[in-house]
Order: C-alpha cells, then structure tokens, then sequence
DNA sequence: AAATGACCAGATAAACCCATACGGTCAAAT
DNA sequence: ATTTGACCGTATGGGTTTATCTGGTCATTT
C-alpha cells in the first residue's frame, strides 16, 4: 500500500523546520500538482493525488495553502514568474522593442501548457476553474505599469499617434489571443511552427501600432529602457504575488 | 389557447400549391426560427414552438426540411447569403481592395448575431450545434475560389511575398476571430463601437499582409475585378447551398 | 394535393438515492 | 513544533425510475 517516498521527508514526526526546506517542499509540491493537471486536468487532479505523489500527507499541503484553489493559484503563478523571467533573459539578447517583447512572450507563452491554457480558458485543461474569475485576470494582471509603459512608447513615437489608447490594448490583445486561439484549429499543413507564430504575432501587432518613419536613435534607446524597466516591474510585481502565495500564512494583518 | 394568426395561411385544407407562397411560408418560417434561437438558444427552441408562432402545423415544417437541423442549417445559410450579398452591394460604393472586402465582412458580421455566434463559435447561442462540425464549417467554406483569389492578390502585388500562403490564411484567420472575440471580453470603456472594430481589423489585416510599396494602377484594377469577381462567386455558392436548404426534397439523385 | 394535428417512440429532464470521493480538520504521534 | 492520516460532512457522479417533452410520422380532413 504505503507508497515508496521519493527522496526528501522519509522520516516522520518532525524535521527540521527549516525556511528553505519549507520552500522547496512547497515547490515539489507544485511540480507534482502541475504533472497531474496536465495529464488528468484540474477536475480530475485531488488534493490525495498530489500528497501521494509527492510523498506528503494531505495535511501537509494544508499546511502550505488554505484550499485547493489557492494551491493551483499558486501554481499558475510560479508559471507566470518563470516565464516572465525567461522573457527578461531572452529580451537582453537583442533589441528591446515592442516588436521583440510581443515576440518573446508569445514565444514563451506557447511552450507553456499552462499558461496557454489559462489564457484561452482552455475548459479540457482548467476544467470548472474556466467559468470562474476569468475577467480580471487578463486585465488587471498587466496594469501594473501597462499604462505607464505604453505612453512612454507614446511619447517616443514607437506607437501610433492616431489611435486611442484602448485601441492600441485592444489590438495586440486581439491579434495575441487571435493567433494562440486560431492557429491550434488550423488543418496541421497550415499550422505555422510555435517560433514562427510568434514572430507572426510579434509582426502584426508591430505593423498594426507602430507608425511608418524610421526612429530616431534616442528614441529607441528610451524606448528600450523603459521596454526593461517595464519587464523589471512584472518580474517584480510577479513574483510578490507568487511570494504570498507561497508562504502558507496570509499575509500580516 | 389557439394562438392568433398572423397573416397568411388563415384558410385550412387545401390552398394554392403555388411555388412562390411555398417559398414566402419557408422564409417567414425562418423568420421566426431566427427570432427564437436568439432569443432561447438553438437547445430550447423547439419545432413545435416554431410551428405555433409560424402559424402553421408542425407537419408543415416537415414539408420543407428533414429534420430539425436542416431547418436551422437553412437560417444560417439563409443569414450567410444576406451578409455576402450585402457585402457585395456595399463593396461597389468605395475602392474592391482586401481592405476593405475584410472592412465590409467584419461590419457584417458584426450586425448578425447568428453570424457573430455561428464565427466564434458561441455555446450560448448554438447549444449543442457547438460541440459537432465546426471544423470544415470555416475552412472548407470559402476554399471554393479563396485559394485562387489569393494567388490572383499575390500576382499583383496586393499580398506580401515574404509569407507564405498559409501564412497569409492564418494571420487573415486570426486576427478576424481575435477581435471578434476579444472585443466582448473588453471593459466596457475599451470595446470600440463596432464599425471603428471594423476598421481596426481590415487596417490591422491590411498592414500584416500587404507590402509596403504604392500600387501601380493597372494592378490596382485588376485587383479591384479579382475582388468583385470572387465575391460575385462566393454569393452564387452561397445561393446554391441555400437553394438546395430552401427545397424540402433533397437534390434529384 | 396539401395541410393538419393526434399520435408514437425515443430523447431528455427531473427527482431521487446511494456509494464513493473529496476537500478540509484535528487529535495523536513524534 | 511539525507532520501525519483517520475522520467528518458535504459534494459529486452513477444508477434508476418516472414524467415530460420533442422530433418526426401519417391517417384524416379539406
């Protein structure tokens, strides 16, 4: 019965209460937990499943979140982190454009299962998480300094002047979610590769916002600053939320 | 109980056999299907329902269509036929370029509900017709010619060369179903009203898969005959298919 | 011949029950 | 102090029965 353990917490009773180990039981538990929802979906993924597998009792995750749901928030949100740190590494390898910061997230985006699963509400994946929250998420998530960022871009003519603000959101929001919706029910001759698609997507969203001429170097070098400090801010602001989810205990009151 | 009639078929028994009433009964059967799956969705609108506010018998129904779905099939071709040709008519007011052939459909679409909810596929609305076909429904749709339309904007350099065909599909595909269904999904305040969406989509397309060049005017022209043309053959297969939906007994064998 | 509506069988929904599974708790173990 | 896993109440899905509905037919009416 008893499953064998896999390598940490063998013994019971009281280990050490060590912070770090704490963090990387949590982060185990994680791992497990997304293996399971993307093999079985959220649905079908219990709390005794991921204890089991990751060689902990049930009580045991309860020690690390208040329910299920905010375990799988958890989740999502060391996604979203890890993710968005991958983008920051690419981004310093090149331009640090519109263009090439629309490119990397999308890129990074399509290889991760989940993160496309959260943002098409993919139902076979995410299951009755689907009809829930949902609104929000994709709004309020970048505001964090969206706004500022894309009037910077504004100011340095990387963005067209002759279109409103929610336009320009609405556009790459529209391409972006076009391309991740559309290209997984094309005839597979048709499907670009995830690579291609991205720079599709980077393509047509730099040609539908930015203006015609040719930048002057100042500009782009502002433009690629503020590209970086806005990347900065969502690893920032990412990870502060991931930090919270992470520590059982909700925050000081 | 027995509901009022509206206008025709007062008489019971046996009245003109006359192939014009027949056609004017079939459509202003449709008429009512289209108010009720509006209203109710495709699950709760039934075809008795149908039948009583129609005016006629529920047998009478069966003397036009097979089955319940091929009525429905009909109102949606029926709808698709009306669109296209509006399309057709509006394209003749201003320049036959893809811009705006895009500009037209996206406004159309916009307008029809059925359209809207048939395009992205909206559950709420088609009930269980969601979770069947669908896959062919958009592609094979327009292949009759679409291809060869294409080819014809690439030859007068009206499409960028630097993407392949499929390539060029993807991005019309997506950025059409994108800001169809994003635009909902918009805080009120962001959604562009819907001819400005129109705009944005055929301009954002326009961008992503013309060439940055002027075009020379013979080019123009003949892309300006290659768009009416395709759009005169897609209202004529459109026709058809509603044609063969609109005549109770199916196609001579 | 054309239209009708009562009628039928099969589909669908409602009501219900039950066994199990599940999220979450907590006294006990260490 | 920390972890455990038996335990609890409820949610859930399966199974069954019953009742209603609905797509489709066809003998009858005009």
């Amino acid at each position: 019965m008893a499953g064998v353990v896999e390598s940490r917490t063998r013994r019971v009773g009281r280990p050490p209460q060590d912070a770090s180990q704490r963090l990387a039981r949590a982060h185990h538990i994680l791992d497990i937990a997304g293996d399971l929802i993307l093999r079985w979906g959220y649905d079908k993924t219990t709390v005794e499943d991921i204890a089991r597998r990751a060689g902990v009792a049930k009580g045991t995750i309860y020690l690390h979140w208040k329910t299920r749901e905010e375990l799988f928030a958890a989740l999502l949100r060391r996604e979203r982190v890890e993710m968005i740190i991958e983008v920051r590494r690419r981004i310093r390898e090149g331009p640090a454009t519109l263009r090439e910061l629309l490119r990397l997230l999308a890129s990074e985006t399509l290889s991760r299962p989940l993160i496309r699963a959260s943002v098409l509400g993919d139902s076979e994946v995410l299951g009755r998480l689907t009809r829930q929250k949902r609104d929000r998420t994709a709004g309020a998530e970048l505001d964090a300094g969206f706004r500022g960022y894309f009037d910077t871009l504004l100011e340095h003519g990387a963005l067209r002047s002759d279109l409103s603000s929610a336009e320009h959101v609405t556009t790459l929001a529209s391409v972006l979610y076009g391309f991740l919706s559309v290209s997984p029910m094309m005839p597979a001759g048709y499907r670009p590769a995830d690579e291609r698609l991205a720079e599709l997507i980077a393509d047509t969203v730099g040609r539908a916002l930015e203006p015609g001429g040719p930048t002057p170097a100042a500009d782009a070098r502002a433009v690629a600053r503020a590209t970086l400090e806005y990347v900065d801010a969502v690893v920032e602001a990412a990870r502060r939320k991931l930090r919270v989810s992470l520590g059982s205990e909700e925050s000081t009151p």
